[in-house]
DNA sequence: TAAAATCATTCATATATTTGAATATTACTA
DNA sequence: TAGTAATATTCAAATATATGAATGATTTTA
């Protein structure tokens, strides 16, 4: 089931600001959809639509306590997402391989100016 | 600048098969676009839309070498970003943390069925 | 049982993304 | 210099995504 698609599907909801905060918050812990309007500049309606997209790709879920949904993260990928989300990666040096590998170009060394 | 922003960007663009599959291609070494015809069964202008599109971002970035564009990954976010996405992660266990944090919850237990 | 609290669903519209088709550009080569 | 190889750009149509508005469903409380 390690499938890239369905990879490339959890990514694709990942890439939205208030899915992404929802996700952090469920990272620290179980939240309710109350909690999440209290940081969410969103509507009620919105929050549980995203809500929904996310538990419909399998990427949360949550259990009934009393009146309120508790939610929380689902999919192992997740966390690790979220890690290398906020991890700094300033001042690391961009650039192609030493070893290029163009089937077709005469290029053999570093021709950047 | 929050470079959270354009974290969520990258991962809009890399949610996509052919530019995933470009960016896989990249962290093996430099490719010219002709490269890419030969596994990408999408057409040169598609593909050189899909460059286009990350060169812009700030994802890959290419120098000249005779009449090729020799393509090289840019973003050091990237190969992390491919690792996880080729991390096996079946059999793991979802599940709330065990210190849930609902602040209008009753709830101070598991009672998941 | 009526009211309130909590959350979901539906629908319509606005916006963004993707792709094919046609064409342009640039640098080599004969 | 004309031709060709390699790649980019533009445009339009199709498709997907996002959001607000209105409303529905359920459970708890008074």
């Amino acid at each position: 089931m390690n499938d890239f698609m369905s990879k490339i599907e959890i990514l694709k909801l990942v890439a939205h600001p208030a899915r992404l905060s929802i996700l952090e918050e469920l990272s620290k812990g179980v939240k309710c959809v109350s909690d999440f309007q209290e940081f969410l500049e969103i509507s009620q309606p919105n929050i549980s639509q995203h809500l929904s997209i996310l538990r419909h790709a399998g990427v949360i879920d949550y259990f009934i306590d009393g009146r309120l949904r508790c939610y929380f993260l689902k999919s192992p990928f997740i966390p690790d997402l979220l890690e290398i989300i906020k991890r700094d990666y300033t001042g690391q040096l961009p650039g192609p391989e030493c070893c290029p590998t163009t089937k077709k170009g005469k290029y053999h060394g570093d021709r950047r100016k």
